[in-house]
DNA sequence: AATTCATATTAGACTTAGCTAATATGTTTT
DNA sequence: AAAACATATTAGCTAAGTCTAATATGAATT
């Protein structure tokens, strides 16, 4: 594995490891949707669901269709549903132990 | 999903997004190695290598094993090897889409 | 039992990520 | 063309993550 690809695999799983984004995959997994109905659905504030959604985006994990005023949201593609799924299976398996890491703040 | 189990994913998928854990992975992704083997095949600083290995031991995602003064980690299970080969695969997914995609911005 | 070796931990500096509030852009609606 | 609406962008602040250097722990060697 190259040095660019590597930076290009961080870059990627970082646009999974945050709770925003990981809440926004949720609600877009089965249909796409607005910028506003997942920030309604969210709770959210705009802002940040947008620079989330940017994020995203730059990560090649989503893709955005503009339609008039809005801006439908959905997974790119099927490996990302899977790769989703991946990580409840791989959790199932280390529930105890991510309980206890240390590095991070609750 | 609840409140609980997504914040567990979000540590979980931490720990693989960082340049140096994910180094580490690849380093211990066929066998066990010591600390100072992965020290000595990154160039790493021992100290920020250590670190990392706390961090991914309590993320559940490698085990370590003590033998006499020697300390071997390695990957937990086949399933964290499957994610990180899937990780490669959506890599692939990106690369190539983005190649096709004329209207893409870096 | 003193020294060396392997690893872990701590402290402090530095960097990056994430948040909110404010504002900008672009598109409909009136 | 003005107002309302949907989304994006920017700025400034705070929190979290990462690094290095120093030190601690604990096992093996002498």
């Amino acid at each position: 594995m190259t040095e660019k690809n590597i930076d290009l695999k961080i870059k990627l799983i970082h646009g999974f490891s945050n709770k925003v984004r990981l809440q926004i995959l949720e609600c877009i997994k089965e249909k796409e949707k607005t910028v506003s109905q997942i920030v309604e659905e969210l709770k959210g504030n705009q802002s940040n669901i947008s620079q989330h959604l940017a994020c995203l985006k730059g990560c090649g994990i989503i893709v955005g269709r503009n339609e008039g005023k809005y801006c439908y949201y959905s997974l790119r593609n099927e490996r990302i549903r899977e790769l989703l799924e991946m990580f409840d299976t791989v959790l199932e398996d280390v529930h105890s132990d991510v309980a206890c890491c240390a590095n991070h703040v609750d």
